[in-house]
DNA sequence: TTATTTAAACAGACAGGTCAGTATGGCATT
DNA sequence: AATGCCATACTGACCTGTCTGTTTAAATAA
């Protein structure tokens, strides 16, 4: 006489490395770290509490300690999942560009895209630095996803062939972050154009020098 | 023999609105801003407890009561009292430009400064809005404030004279978040330099773009 | 096939701590 | 007498994490 409020058919359980393309029932593990992403990034770490995120995911306590351990395990595993997603669309969708050109400005179209969704709420990994308390090992992960981001732009400037890529790549990072700020603060959703336009004189700026430091 | 962690020499007191050179003991509303500003700004507002800040300020816990009735409304005094010597010291230190081109890439001069201070750490509003839950009265303070940062840089760029100033204003807020992010995130120290020269790119383009539109 | 084991996930209560806010009473200056 | 401030105990809510015991389903053995 329990009114669960869970699926009705649990014919069979997902492993959790097995990936059956069915519309099976998810694994603790998946629907927690579904609900942590809708409620971890939306409302903040620390205004959602452990009771919350379980009932969410339809799944009980027990079972969160069991697949994680403790509530910053969970926050890393969300982060690191969020921050692999970022990876993989990046991947995807730059792969359409043609030239190195299109392909670095083309990191503010997918941002664009982003942007454009109705529950942006800036960056995952700044909002999260600005949560976790000195120390906490939260910031390894926001750590390694500021180092992917340098790294994705710093490749992309020395495709393009500019005279000093890094110094380039600091430059459209700051621009990536003042959209996603521009965006959060002032709910400016052409944020993303306004930095593409701004990315587009800036390389052309960066040409001219690196043109100018050949000699020819 | 009560062992107290204040001041010995609680001589006199300074009222609210009296400002009196000497080295008089503050008052508690003053000395729990100062500590609200320590704390809150390098901590964050929600890992900071009440407990912490009347320990700092060395104020009981009813004074804080009597003062600001209430956590909430301390965070708010405590961001528009920032917002206030955000302010002055803008408009103290942009007066010292002659030109209005100067005056403009002035405040990421300003900016400089205050990133190589060494408790920085990203815009109090940013960090503020990324921690209060949805329908708390902090974001009205944290709104306000990034009004006035619109309306400087739009200011600054009718003054020089632009074609399309609130459109440049924009862009001009993007550099100046994106160096606060890049400061904070990656510990930067170059972040407001290089949002000045990208700036000055940026000033250049929009001037360009002014003479085409004016035809001559 | 049937029985047994194993493991993941379930429900819910409880402990221990923290936090915001209140209440009471006392002290000092004006 | 009034005001501003101090010290401290207390309440109630909330939050993380633990513990106990049960259910379900797949894997394995008889």
């Amino acid at each position: 006489m329990k009114n669960r409020t869970r699926s009705s058919s649990p014919k069979s359980r997902v492993a959790q490395s097995a990936a059956l393309p069915g519309a099976e029932r998810l694994s603790a593990r998946e629907r927690l770290l579904a609900a942590a992403q809708e409620l971890f990034y939306e409302e903040g770490i620390n205004t959602v509490g452990i009771d919350r995120v379980i009932e969410r995911a339809g799944v009980a306590k027990a079972s969160l300690y069991d697949c994680f351990g403790s509530k910053e395990e969970l926050i890393r595993s969300y982060l690191a999942a969020r921050q692999e997603t970022r990876e993989a669309r990046m991947r995807a969708e730059l792969a359409k560009f043609k030239s190195p050109r299109e392909r670095l400005l083309g990191v503010f179209d997918v941002m664009a895209k982003l942007l454009a969704e109705s529950n942006y709420r800036g960056c995952a990994f700044v909002r999260a630095s600005a949560e976790i308390r000195t120390g906490s090992s939260v910031k390894t992960v926001c750590d390694e996803a500021r180092a992917w981001l340098h790294s994705l732009f710093t490749g992309l400037a020395k495709e393009v062939g500019v005279a000093q890529p890094t110094r380039l790549a600091k430059q459209l990072v700051l621009l990536y972050d003042g959209a996603s700020v521009s965006a959060q603060m002032d709910q400016n959703r052409g944020a993303a154009a306004a930095a593409r336009a701004m990315a587009e004189v800036i390389l052309e700026a960066a040409m001219a020098a690196t043109v100018m430091t050949q000699g020819k």
